[in-house]
DNA sequence: AATATTTGACCGGT
DNA sequence: ACCGGTCAAATATT
């Protein structure tokens, strides 16, 4: 085990030496491409150590292994669902992702120098203020709460009603604010890549606008806890405030689920997809300043190094890392409005044009999902 | 038919 | 009691 750890090691350190590089180098693309193929071969090895039977194992007595063997990363506090699974799968292409910009746009496929770490270093501002729950629930500025009249629908007995709900739990929690993307007359809701089902839509009191309620769309699989709140601004309507909370445990979007085994994509991770899919300028130029609100992680880079490690987020520069408290955290990350695209990897196309098309068919997709397991997972 | 969205009711925390 | 978050039936969409 000492091997994976000195792998795992490795991988981090020579991540951590290409991103210093990177101001330098961002315009090598050769050079960085070989950096990326080092740090990926590192993780590999530790990976074929961690996983030395390639996936042939017997799937029959086991099921989907949707909680890793190990317990809970302690920067993902509650119930630790958020944990990963699934995660070798393409561990080069989730891997590289970040390093080459996520998902350039193909009418900029160089012009997009950004890295997460370097975005966030230079542009984002990110609030880590603790977390008491899920997300944030608890009461805020008076005023009514608007709500509807009810209706004739008759609503189940109380008995019939799931009697615990799962409330208040501490979890990683990361708000950003994103710009309404504005198509003709409509206002799109941002889109991250992933694929989410909205499941409730509140009246916030002392807001303009309701607050809406999303989850994972493969929730229902792969357990996925991942969910979202999108709510505009009082004082920006064309501003999304977008708190994500709880880790992807699926394999399901199209975002890079930088993971390594027991690493689940988190919304750190999230938030680095959004950005890395933002090809604009106006990136930076939205996201300018505020650092302040940056946690000074470097405060303890031993806790970053151990929790990157666990998020699978390593490449993730130690000021990004250290915002995930063990107990949980929230950020605050401005990013522009962003598309996706991933006209460099065509494996990756390939599965998000199934996951794309799986948010019609999310059945379908499970099923080709478990198929998947079936070949190489327990 | 399958899936997603809407929306009033319910539940837990404060 | 109030409020935010979630459930789940009804409805809409594909």
């Amino acid at each position: 085990m000492d091997d994976v750890l000195r792998q795992i090691d490795e991988g981090f350190r020579l991540a951590r030496d290409l991103m210093e590089e990177l101001p330098a180098a961002q315009n090598e693309r050769t050079y960085l491409a070989d950096r990326c193929h080092g740090i990926v071969q590192a993780y590999v090895a530790a990976i074929r150590m961690l996983h030395p039977h390639g996936g042939t194992e017997d799937t029959a007595s086991s099921p989907p292994p949707l909680r890793p063997p190990h317990p809970p990363s302690p920067h993902f506090g509650g119930d630790g669902s958020g944990s990963g699974q699934h995660d070798h799968e393409i561990p080069q292409l989730d891997l590289l992702r970040p390093f080459l910009g996520g998902a350039p746009s193909p009418s900029a496929p160089s012009s997009f120098p950004h890295n997460l770490g370097r975005l966030l270093a230079e542009s984002s501002f990110i609030n880590t203020t603790p977390v008491v729950d899920a997300f944030g629930a608890g009461t805020s500025s008076g005023g009514p709460v608007r709500r509807q009249a009810s209706s004739s629908r008759s609503s189940p007995p109380v008995q019939l009603r799931q009697q615990h709900r799962r409330r208040r739990e501490n979890g990683e929690r990361m708000t950003i604010m994103v710009p309404v993307q504005r198509t003709g007359n409509t206002d799109l809701p941002p889109d991250d890549g992933y694929t989410w089902r909205k499941y409730g839509q509140k009246d916030i009191l002392g807001s303009r606008f309701p607050r809406s309620y999303y989850r994972c769309t493969h929730k229902n699989y792969y357990g996925c806890e991942a969910k979202k709140k999108v709510q505009r601004l009082d004082d920006d309507p064309f501003t999304y405030e977008v708190t994500y909370c709880g880790n992807h445990t699926c394999l399901t979007s199209t975002t890079p689920l930088l993971t390594i085994p027991a690493g689940p994509a988190t919304v750190a991770s999230t938030a680095a997809n959004m950005l890395n899919n933002s090809p604009t300028d106006s990136a930076t130029a939205l996201a300018a300043g505020h650092q302040d609100l940056f946690m000074p992680a470097a405060e303890h880079p031993a806790q970053a190094l151990s929790t990157a490690i666990q998020l699978g987020i390593s490449w993730m520069p130690s000021t990004l890392v250290g915002s995930s408290a063990p107990e949980g955290s929230s950020s605050q990350v401005n990013v522009p409005a962003s598309g996706r695209d991933t006209a460099e990897y065509p494996v990756m196309d390939l599965a998000d044009a199934m996951f794309n098309s799986g948010s019609r068919g999310g059945s379908s997709m499970d099923a080709i999902f478990l198929a998947r397991h079936d070949r190489r997972d327990t």
